[in-house]
DNA sequence: TTGTGTTTTATTGCCTCC
DNA sequence: GGAGGCAATAAAACACAA
């Protein structure tokens, strides 16, 4: 027994002879569910309690099972009916009727107010802690079903996040690769034009060179080339850009498919980078060309040009943004 | 028919609220 | 302290394949 509650389930039971049978061919028929839901004073389940009917739960038809499985036999005698109905109430099943005025019930309002559960009772022919019950065991499947709804968005949720992620991890990791061609090929032609080491004296006076520029023509052009467009903190961007390539702003012909790759709006946390902070600056040092990178402090970033390629955004945004690679 | 898995009804114990 | 809600669970009822 539940602490403090008072429940005789047998009670519900316990109705005579008389009226079981009485109760057993007239009320336990179906009546249309929208009537008796509307019609509020006709207690259209009175006397079809579902403790006493043997109404088939399937459908009302009676013709599959009797209600109680074990008196399913006319001939029995008295002696072994009446050894039932000593027994212990066993469970029943609503009847489909009751089940859906429930239900209607139920979306109406999925609490139970006392006066309310006195009156369904009453037009069901339950007793109200039946009614409480189902309402209890209802709100328990209700909150199930709701559980793996919630589970399914955020399965899917997480389902479109991994995707995204995924794209980002390739496109990050087509990135190193291009970064490691672009240093490679600027070392390359440094050897070929003799102009290895300058020091930071001359940097300002020699001519300048876009690596990005570079790379967009053919090998055998590029000494053809005479590069005039970009000044130092443009070609300054650049290197920034390459190495913070997953700034949001970053959008030229090659990286813009970060931006086509999937919802940019979710977040993500910044993944470790294969190298230390310091691996990645003595890279930075000693792998580039000193004098194609001033120090951040000689570039003056408060009236970027037109036609920048720092794309109107400091290198100190792009650090905000940048994930460590 | 029987074994097995699922659903439904009901109980129990604990908790919160008034 | 009683009433009622909830989670966990038992057990009957049911569905279905073999």
């Amino acid at each position: 027994m539940a602490g403090g509650r008072v429940f005789n389930s047998a009670s519900s039971g316990g109705s005579s002879l008389s009226v079981l049978f009485q109760n057993q061919k007239a009320s336990c028929a179906s009546e249309p569910l929208d009537s008796l839901f509307l019609s509020g004073s006709s207690p259209s389940f009175l006397g079809s309690r579902s403790m006493v009917c043997f109404e088939d739960v399937r459908g009302g038809n009676g013709s599959n099972r009797p209600f109680f499985r074990s008196y399913d036999h006319e001939d029995n005698g008295d002696d072994e009916l009446e050894d039932y109905f000593h027994q212990p109430e066993k469970k029943r099943r609503l009847t489909v009727d009751q089940v859906q005025f429930l239900e209607k019930s139920f979306e109406v309002d999925n609490k139970l107010e006392p006066e309310r559960k006195t009156q369904l009772a009453k037009d069901l022919g339950l007793q109200p802690r039946q009614v409480a019950i189902w309402f209890q065991n209802r709100r328990a499947r209700w909150k199930t079903k709701q559980l793996e709804k919630d589970y399914e968005v955020l399965q899917a949720s997480y389902d479109s996040l991994k995707a995204d992620y995924d794209n980002l991890l390739k496109e990050k990791n087509e990135l190193k690769a291009e970064v490691v061609l672009l240093t490679d090929k600027l070392l390359l032609r440094d050897k070929e034009s003799g102009n290895f080491e300058l020091s930071d004296t001359n940097k300002s006076e020699e001519p300048l060179e876009n690596p990005v520029a570079a790379e967009s023509i053919s090998e055998g052009e590029v000494s053809k080339v005479s590069i005039v467009g970009c000044k130092q903190e443009e070609i300054s961007s650049v290197k920034s850009d390459i190495f913070d390539s997953d700034s949001p702003h970053y959008t030229d012909g090659v990286h813009s498919s970060l931006l086509d790759a999937g919802d940019s709006s979710h977040v993500f946390e910044p993944e470790q980078s294969d190298l230390s902070q310091d691996e990645e600056d003595n890279l930075n040092n000693s792998l580039l060309p000193p004098y194609i990178f001033p120090k951040l402090e000689d570039v003056d970033y408060s009236d970027p040009p037109e036609n920048s390629c720092n794309f109107g955004f400091p290198v100190e945004d792009h650090a905000f943004w940048s994930w460590s690679y």
